[in-house]
DNA sequence: GTGTTTGCAAAGTGTTTGCAATTTA
DNA sequence: TAAATTGCAAACACTTTGCAAACAC
């Protein structure tokens, strides 16, 4: 048998588009092509941008823009703040945290349970914890 | 006895500043009288701006960036990255943790030993941990 | 006096926006 | 065709930089 990844069609990534509401257009496809089938990742928006030129597929920067926040609003991303002057954006929406390389300016994945975050103190009155980030800064090599 | 802070003399922000071999000029030490003599602080440049100029002390913007960075890289600041798109400065540089209030932009310090970050997994080889954040995301009141 | 620091205004970065043209359903 | 989406270029917010004038020692 060939190799399932290459001859998967289209339509789960269409599903997905349409499940979040968003049509699927040839940009938003080959963006959710590299984001969602590329296993775990983590790009800014520049990154993304030069990925889809270089599989010759014309969208403008302020689209990737665009997609990557409609993305992040339905889900299907989180964004991920480490370094003042850019956002990194995750594939990965489960649990988890955070080596950030300071060398290279990469992110590297640490399993939910890698980590123990215990004792948050009780929030100010009223609010909720949208989430606990933990970013672990490691230097050059 | 009177107020002990309200009669404190500049000289050990003067000698802070010279340890950290920075001439103690005008801007710096009012600057480093907002940071340094009112508690924990979180500010961003444009805050700290603010509140100089409200001082009735002329300082440049440009100033406020440069002693700020002066001042985090002799250790006396901590940057604290919660937004991509602007920075926030610790005046605390002792070892804990935030909250941050999405609503209002503000930062909250939780203690050191009010978290406990365990397990943390070894890191590539022959790299070094230069610091773990932890940032408890605090939705609207 | 000599080297440091400051302020200005210009330049730089990453990101957002307005709007006409294009595409999707 | 009606509504959504795109691309462009301009606008933005925050931050950095170059350099002459002002200042500290």
């Amino acid at each position: 048998m060939g190799n399932m990844t290459k001859i998967r069609p289209y339509s789960h990534i269409i599903d997905r588009l349409r499940d979040a509401g968003l049509r699927p257009t040839r940009q938003r496809l080959a963006l959710a092509k590299i984001l969602f089938e590329g296993g775990d990742r983590h790009l800014t928006a520049e990154m993304l941008h030069a990925e889809v030129l270089s599989a010759n597929v014309r969208v403008s920067l302020a689209t990737v823009y665009n997609t990557l926040h409609q993305f992040t609003s339905s889900g299907m991303l989180r964004e991920i703040v480490v370094d003042a002057s850019r956002s990194y954006f995750d594939t990965n929406t489960t649990e988890h945290h955070h080596f950030f390389m300071e060398g290279s300016g990469s992110l590297v994945d640490i399993p939910g349970g890698d980590i123990v975050v215990s004792k948050v103190p009780q929030v100010p009155e009223g609010r909720e914890v949208k989430r606990v980030d933990v970013i672990v800064r490691v230097g050059d090599a």
